[in-house]
DNA sequence: TAGCTACTGTACGCATTCGGACAGTCGGGC
DNA sequence: GCCCGACTGTCCGAATGCGTACAGTAGCTA
């Protein structure tokens, strides 16, 4: 079996895979590969941010807490980005909370490499602010599509959003919590998912949930998916999903 | 009556504020004052943009275009920013858009301009990057807001944020045109309006809205306008709002 | 001051989603 | 192989908001 070095893991995330050699060979000796159990927060609003992860795999959510306790979801981040972007923006807080969804692999780097890292000139700096706005664009559209899109159709997106950031066509989640990621009722949830899976676009079992018609899918979303995934596209180039169409 | 410099003219606007007088200065022979009529479109989606705009007075609305041809609002500008950050995340197009509101009067700075003077070490870079932080949570909470509250919380909520950015207690603004905005029914939004208005909250007619009880606002929007506001003032500093409370 | 237009008020039936409850079923652990 | 807990399916009444329509009114313009 061979040894994987942090070289190698690097290369799965699509920021620090997209750095020239010499500058990501800089990068490595700050790099920890951490693993962390499902649902796990890396950060939580208000409280101090003191490391930025380069997803390896899988994904996290960025959600807003709300009064009633409730979060809403409001963006996602896989192996295209990085989560900690507040301490790009200079700041070492956020009311936003970031927790793990699925895979749970990344590459972290402490808050002062970071600011090192993407110092003026480095490749670094350039591709984080271009994910930025590719994220910021992501936010934006969500806001667009909670107040206006029905609940089946941003289920068809969501899936849509976590399947390109996954290498398989399954993986786990459960009505119940995508009724939180989206903001709905977990009975909600259950009835379109029983729409999706009669036309034979997803199918679903105790928490394991498989894509089976990604094309049905993107009829079925609206065109928020589209909106966002051209631009990531645009910005990152086509080549940063988990899996090929 | 005394001439107004473009220095004086820059002092409104609050990120150009806080640069320090050398700094500013080297900017002014690039900024040129702009008056553009309501609902002027500074950057239309997928358009380049060619410039960034410092406004003066009043705002910008940030919109997300959808398949239907309508808009979404999903944050909203005034002299506390600036319009044109996808220039700053080193794009020059966007899939928002961006439309002047109310006020009308900015400054104007190239693209090659803003690009220079956002330099690494200048004080103009870091304020930038923490007004991206700030529109960011912005937007995040929007997306939040509009899945989970009513109409009423977010009506109240719009006016609040609104208010804020407006040097006076009255603006222009119709029933028709707010639910455009909020994304939802003008009969809608003419009902909880006129609940607002019999609480004593605000009043309005024909297209002149006036806040009359900016507290009892606060207390009749959702916790989204708080959280944003703390957000504004603990990056910006609490003087970023055009007036007092 | 008459008329026009834009803006506001209100009504009706309908669709979606909610909140809550409860029954059925899957599948891992013992 | 059975049990139990987690997950899914379904139902109810109620609330919210939608689409549409039309009437009333304010205020500008001629």
């Amino acid at each position: 079996m061979a040894v994987e070095t942090t070289l190698d893991r690097a290369r799965s995330n699509r920021i620090l895979a997209a750095l020239p050699r010499p500058e990501l060979e800089r990068c490595l000796p700050h790099l920890e590969r951490v693993v962390y159990p499902i649902r796990q927060v890396l950060h939580a609003p208000g409280e101090p941010i003191t490391a930025v992860h380069f997803p390896e795999s899988g994904w996290i959510s960025m959600l807003a807490v709300l009064a009633d306790g409730g979060a809403a979801e409001v963006g996602l981040i896989g192996r295209e980005g990085v989560v900690g972007l507040p301490l790009f923006f200079g700041t070492d807080r956020s009311p936003a909370e970031a927790m793990w969804q699925s895979g749970s692999v990344a590459l972290r780097m402490s808050a002062e490499a970071f600011r090192e890292a993407t110092a003026e000139g480095t490749t670094l700096r350039s591709l984080v602010l271009r994910y930025a706005m590719c994220f910021t664009a992501q936010v934006s559209q969500t806001a667009a599509c909670n107040g206006r899109h029905s609940i089946e159709q941003r289920l068809a997106r969501w899936v849509l959003v976590a399947h390109d950031r996954d290498e398989a066509d399954e993986f786990p989640i459960t009505h119940e919590f995508l009724s939180m990621m989206l903001g709905v009722r977990r009975a909600g949830v259950t009835v379109v998912a029983g729409r999706l899976q009669k036309a034979g676009l997803i199918r679903y079992r105790k928490g394991l949930m498989t894509v089976t018609d990604r094309a049905g899918l993107e009829a079925h979303a609206c065109e928020c998916y589209g909106v966002v995934r051209r631009e990531y596209d645009r910005l990152l180039g086509p080549g940063w999903r988990a899996r090929r169409d």
